[in-house]
DNA sequence: GCGCTTTGTTACAAAATTGAAACAAAGTTT
DNA sequence: AAACTTTGTTTCAATTTTGTAACAAAGCGC
């Protein structure tokens, strides 16, 4: 899956070679410019995602392009710069900026501040989810089932207990509070469980399996948990059944 | 004017008291806390915008609380940590931290930082009305479309799906959102896929036409996906219906 | 109108994805 | 320590998705 456009506007085109490689490697797709020009028509005719500025230009000061992006895209903006200059951080930050990098930096690094600042984004346009924390305890959907929050345990309409194990109980509770949402392996992972998620792993696929057999669901015409085949799972649902 | 509500986590006092005093200066509300029960609790109890976590906490691992913070609260994590350690960076800023900074550091940087991501919270939160680039997960079209990007799907006018493949959605999604502009077999590629593209390649004209049938758009007077002879294909749209 | 290029259609093949089952490994309880 | 529960790994099957190739149709320039 595509994890967005990065465009790295940077004039010295060694390290644009490195950067770009790296980030392709990540899934990322990446463009480049070397002089705001450039960077200019790059972010008139491509929606973006990130991008990643070095502050000197060859034709003008790469400051100022902060708030021309702020005015073209929502993609975030992350300065790096070959200075740690606290007062140049400050003002790029106060300008727009979403993060601030200091050259030399570790690949891996950049990498992680890329898609943090991309989840935190996307975060922002997930209409259904709301905080857990505004959640009710008790959540009613499908044919009487009711999820308690509280007791980390799922009960049918006879009151019966589905005996969720802890981590099948997460994973449901993961799906029912971004209702009508489809869910990546890697973002369930990441909700459910502390690691790092590889991208050949099933475990998701096991646990949703086990989830939908004490559901009751089946995969082929499913009430409660349905496949998006090359992304991931998502809970079906009324509007008012989880709100 | 009320900039919105920190918590501090950290078993160093003197330190709370220090970005305590500065912070409300700032305009910000403070909370702390200097456990791991306590951070819980208050994180429970208040609605909070951005939360400061030390790493190294008396009764447990602060680096755990990144995941119950995010399952409570929509609100921005910052690590603090007394040591440089990119690994260390890595995994907070992938298990969902918003930034990472190393003590010592100058609040000034602190408080720049804190403003950024609570900017970028609130800039997705805004999503579908500031910009004209911002993307609003529903879509509508045509006769009665509508298109889900949450759920990866395209619905009629019946609320029937249309049953897109992945990369149905994915072509129609970037076509849809560069409405009435011809996008290059290439760049849609680009958009939508990994790896080289092939000139001769004909497989997005095969996907278009997938699409089209789905659709009941007849290339010979389309009313939706309008050919580019030599140069790709084009979404057409009134301002409005993609708007 | 003709020749050439580009795009559309179709049938079949190849590749990808996900579900199921069995067994193993890890964790928890008694 | 043994028994039980939970989770992970592996293999295979079924289904879906995508690609290939060949031919047809449409568009364009001379």
């Amino acid at each position: 899956m595509q994890k967005g456009t990065v465009l790295s506007i940077d004039d010295d085109e060694n390290l644009q070679v490195v950067i770009g490689q790296f980030l392709e490697d990540e899934g990322y797709r990446v463009i480049t410019a070397s002089n705001v020009k450039a960077a200019l028509e790059k972010a008139d005719s491509t929606p973006l995602d990130a991008i990643l500025l070095d502050l000197i230009l060859p034709d003008g000061e790469g400051m100022s392009l902060i708030p021309q992006f702020q005015n073209k895209t929502n993609a975030a903006i992350i300065v790096v710069s070959g200075k740690s200059d606290t007062t140049e951080k400050i003002v790029c930050l106060e300008m727009g900026a979403d993060d601030y990098m200091t050259k030399p930096f570790e690949m891996r690094e950049l990498s992680a501040r890329i898609k943090a600042v991309i989840r935190r984004m996307d975060s922002g346009n997930e209409g259904e989810q709301v905080k857990s924390s505004q959640k009710p305890d008790k959540i009613e959907f499908g044919d009487g089932w009711r999820l308690d929050r509280a007791q980390y345990q799922l009960f049918n309409s006879a009151n019966e207990s589905a005996d969720l194990t802890t981590g099948e109980f997460k994973l449901l509770e993961a799906l029912v509070l971004s209702v009508n949402r489809a869910l990546s392996r890697e973002h369930l992972f990441e909700l459910t469980r502390e690691g790092e998620y590889d991208v050949y792993d099933r475990a998701i696929d096991i646990q949703i399996a086990r989830l939908r057999k004490k559901l009751g669901d089946d995969p082929k015409s499913p009430k409660i948990i349905k496949t998006v085949r090359g992304v991931g799972y998502m809970f079906c649902g009324d509007q008012d059944s989880a709100a």
